[in-house]
DNA sequence: TTAGTAAGTTCAACGAACGAACTAAAAATA
DNA sequence: TATTTTTAGTTCGTTCGTTGAACTTACTAA
């Protein structure tokens, strides 16, 4: 159990810096009286506490704004060199990565193909040097994080079935290469982190990666719910029904996936092509090709009904390639969900794909670097240089308190 | 979305007022010095807040205790009459009431059986006069939990399909009644919340209540998981498999429940009785009743790996009467979970019957009630006394803002 | 030019925790 | 028995962040 420690003033000051530097993250550039009125801090507060953040390069005063009567108020905006976090979604045979700084400005967006065969090491040494050479400033970047498709415990990544990695430790490892703190992530946890932090923040946020296989992600009140071995939300190993004793399970993602659902497609047409291809006969109204995508939102439907009664999300997101498919899945999925629906909020439950396209994971994994620095009121310390680690002396203690706002 | 509100030094008094009420609470009495040791506070602090909070009447000072070197501690504990709640369970045909303190000593239990026909309010008006004779100092009570076997939303009982009760508002009622501050909760929500609250606080706990039909209730971190509508942890209505198209949907409950488990029973061995006489059987080693149990232990293995799938819970409790079922269901249940789980962890899950048996959800609703007293330091303002709504002058605004520790 | 209005600053005061130095009460030791 | 050691609890001056009132600044309206 996490112990909650005692607050001292120095824990009210956090607090309140991050208040203000959520709410510019919210709502854009604001000036001192208009936090102060957001966050119900005195405008006294708001401007000592933003002077500070000035004096740390944190923020930057822009050009007057606000047209109106009486004095206009100043521009407080986010100095995008030093907020800025690098995103990565490692893909089973894709990498994207995405550079991203609070004032929602994506600086950078890189994309490259990986064989299978890759190893994670050469993943992350390529990583590595790319962010070296393309970020020659990237020793200020306030983080990366790392998205993968596997289950992740504390920071370790236990298993990638689709990668065939075990038990491996691509933060540690990254964090060495580049001396910058590494999150690492679930890639549909960090995807459904990513929706509620730059998008509207509805609790619970249920996101369905809906990929060769099918995973999800679920964020309870801005924060994203692993459970205890960082396993929730693999539905996709959810069983059917009774299983017959002693078989091998069947699991949900024989029925619904881009696999599963190719498959139908290609027993029914006998056709050999894949899920891009699927999509193409169907906006020429191929019927096979539609009957396939029917199918597919008939299963996705009663998934849903399903998830909804195990997490009642507030909303859910659809992720991954297959929600390229959305036009032709929603008034079927539709249609499902409100038969199978067990309240009647679930037969309404809003469900949209995601904004972000194929970047969701990549855009997750930034929002969980600057979440986080936001968390602690943008101060950098939230994960120790491991660069250095074992040649600094000790910090902490209740002697060496280090004071924290210089 | 709860904007959260900036701190001030009302905030760290409250905080660190919590920490000490809680380390009473989990571990017992303890001295001053132990608290600042516990809890991280300096010793003057600890007896700064100690001080108030024996002038509240909610501590008292105890005899010498810690035999050992040095000056004995003073013994500090809640003193009962001032930390006592009220937990009630409204069954489908009973109702338990409990009446608990924050030092872990039930003072009364009342249980009695209920009519299915009695309304909701007739069956608080009968609440409420019971508590009026048997408790005397009632309304020094710090309020009522009200846990009830349907769908809550924000106080608001939306459905309850086993008592027939919709759109009911129980916790005004009573509320209006007794003049407490009343906390309604469903049933499986409040049984788990009291297993973390009185036990140990392992998160996420999954408590499954195994009765006539099926729920369950979800605690993360000694918050209970509601989901958007309260309708989280239905999962007696979870689909089986893919549903044929156009078909009542058919729900685990109608495998997994106790009507399903005798029903299953009655078509095999013929006879006619309930889940009791099972259960009688069963213990004098009757073939029938054996086999109806292994189903069910079965079937409740499968429902468990598959909610493992979804919450990755850190334990599982089982409760209802179908826990009484546990010496038989133990091992079959295991071997089942063994068979299905998707990660080596979850084949290990631990799982539990309930410690408190039948009163587990009374004990959960009083824990409802007494951790929002805790979470406020100790204060009993958790809730407006619906009794002077609107004939008190507001509350609140920066000008009156109220002092809080007298 | 002047009045009005809103933004932002300054500063004394408040309140909470802290920590060092103290007193209190017991066991251990001589 | 007297003294030392050890731990519990108190006292009080210090520190620090927020507050609120009074102030200055910068713009619009008349």
């Amino acid at each position: 159990m996490v112990r909650s420690s005692p607050l001292d003033q120095q824990a009210i000051k956090r607090q309140n810096r991050r208040l203000i530097l959520e709410a510019l993250q919210r709502q854009g550039p604001l000036s001192r009286a208009e936090l102060a009125r957001e966050v119900g801090l005195t405008k006294s507060t708001v401007s000592a506490l933003v002077q500070e953040m000035l004096e740390e390069g944190l923020l930057g005063e822009g050009r007057l704004h606000n047209p109106g009567l009486g004095r206009p108020g100043t521009r407080l905006e986010f100095r995008s060199e030093n907020a800025l976090a690098l995103g990565v979604d490692l893909g089973v045979d894709d990498t994207q990565v995405i550079v991203l700084d609070l004032n929602r400005q994506i600086q950078a967006v890189w994309e490259w193909v990986e064989s299978p065969s890759t190893s994670l090491s050469e993943r992350l040494f390529k990583l590595a040097r790319q962010v070296q050479n393309q970020l020659p400033h990237y020793p200020r970047l306030l983080g990366i994080g790392l998205a993968i498709p596997g289950v992740v415990k504390q920071q370790e990544l236990l298993y990638a079935p689709g990668l065939g990695w075990r038990k491996e430790r691509p933060a540690e490892t990254l964090s060495n290469l580049l001396h910058l703190p590494v999150a690492l992530e679930n890639n549909a946890n960090a995807a459904a982190l990513g929706e509620t932090f730059w998008g509207e923040n509805h609790s619970p946020l249920l996101f369905i990666m809906l990929t060769t296989g099918l995973g999800t992600g679920l964020v309870v009140e801005e924060q994203v719910y692993r459970g205890r071995h960082g396993a929730a939300g693999e539905l996709g190993h959810w069983l059917l029904g009774s299983q017959p004793r002693h078989h091998p399970p069947s699991v949900v993602e024989h029925q619904l996936s881009l696999r599963a659902i190719v498959g139908h497609y290609q027993s029914q047409s006998g056709r050999s092509e894949g899920f891009r291809g699927l999509l193409e006969h169907a906006s020429r109204g191929d019927r096979p090709a539609l009957e396939a995508l029917e199918e597919l939102a008939y299963r996705l439907g009663c998934f849903i009904a399903n998830a909804a009664v195990a997490y009642d999300p507030a909303v859910v997101v659809l992720g991954g390639p297959g929600a390229e498919a959305w036009p032709w899945l929603e008034a079927p999925l539709r249609a499902a969900l409100k038969e199978q629906a067990f309240i009647p909020e679930h037969a309404e439950l809003p469900i949209r794909p995601s904004a972000f396209g194929h970047l969701a994971p990549a855009m997750g994994a930034a929002a969980l670097v600057l979440q986080r620095f936001l968390a602690n009121g943008g101060t950098r310390d939230w994960s120790p240089p491991i660069s250095t680690l074992g040649t600094r002396p000790t910090i902490g203690g209740s002697k060496s308190r280090r004071k924290r706002y210089a």
